[in-house]
DNA sequence: TTGAAGAGGGCGCTTACGTCA
DNA sequence: GTTGACGTAAGCGCCCTCTTC
């Protein structure tokens, strides 16, 4: 399905409430209008207080919705229009998540099988759970509708079954698929970031490796180091990042800094922030500046 | 005010089915 | 026609939150 696929892409940032590993998590593209309004509260007061976003959808999709539906239930959708949402015996609970309360009732097991494609009765045993396959215009208003937001209410679930033609569980249950490819696709691309960044770090970490093996053959070459022009890795200025003439490890320090912020520059010389414990093995440089 | 019980919803894991190469 | 991979609808158990008593 090309829309699922598509908007997979455009959906990656979308937080859940539960299983957020680290609030700060990578958060990389946000597109998708969940994402610039992916909590929960807001979209259901504006629900609740009137339907307005499913009156919207349901106005462009309804008429064509209407005879395309191979999955269709007319008889279902009444049904669920008919039960209350507030009524403890209502069809809403009896469709919830729970096993218990999922237990089809005689017509809703028959509901259930005749959103069966293509399977007989005889076909259809009673220990087979066959799978009907929405069709494109119903994954596409899902669509639609996870995009405004991400889960549902059991007004939501009622509206969109009805506009649908489904069981207000078969939209709970795409709802609930949906929300777990798109945690997955967040998280397949916030791996893809940590490995690029563990990368970048191992980079940064041999860089760091060498540069520490020329202080320490300097340390051990006394005798060439007020010769040694200083390897260019050593003559970055920590604080402007200017590179040092290198005419002088020891005017490298304070050449192009008008106020001589000399200890700036003083990684050439193994002083200083730069050449202490602070960035370097300490044993590295234990008795350099003694 | 506090705590137990139940309902409802979400998520992770899994299974089973449909589709396609 | 068969088969394996893949996508996805659906089942199940657990956890959390909220409400009620």
């Amino acid at each position: 399905m090309m829309v699922q696929k598509e908007d997979l892409g455009l959906s990656l940032s979308l937080n859940f409430r539960h299983n957020i590993p680290n609030p700060q998590h990578l958060t990389l593209i946000s597109s998708s209008p969940s994402a610039s309004n992916p909590f929960k509260p807001s979209w259901n007061d504006a629900f609740a207080s009137s339907d307005r976003n499913s009156d919207t959808c349901r106005g462009e999709t309804r008429s064509f919705l209407r005879g395309i539906d191979v999955n269709r239930l007319p008889s279902a959708v009444d049904m669920e229009e008919e039960a209350g949402v507030s009524s403890p015996n209502s069809t809403v609970s009896s469709v919830s998540g729970k096993r218990s309360e999922r237990e089809p009732t005689g017509e809703e097991h028959d509901m259930n099988r005749a959103c069966s494609r293509g399977v007989s009765d005889e076909e259809d045993g009673e220990t087979s759970r066959k799978k009907l396959r929405l069709s494109k215009d119903q994954s596409a208003i899902l669509e639609e509708s996870f995009k405004e937001h991400n889960t549902l209410n059991p007004k939501q679930k009622l509206a969109l079954a009805k506009q649908l033609g489904l069981l207000p569980r078969q939209v709970e249950v795409w709802f609930q698929n949906r929300r777990a490819r798109t945690k997955l696709k967040q998280t397949e691309v916030d791996c893809e970031v940590l490995k690029r960044c563990c990368e970048n770090l191992t980079e940064e970490n041999r860089r760091l490796q060498k540069e520490v093996q020329e202080l320490r053959a300097l340390k051990l070459s006394p005798q060439f180091y007020m010769q040694m022009t200083p390897p260019t890795t050593l003559t970055m200025c920590p604080s402007c990042e200017r590179v040092a003439v290198p005419s002088s490890a020891v005017d490298a320090g304070t050449r192009h800094h008008p106020m001589g912020q000399a200890q700036s520059h003083s990684r050439a010389l193994g002083m200083g922030p730069w050449g202490s414990a602070a960035s370097i093995p300490q044993r590295g440089f234990d008795g350099f500046h003694h």
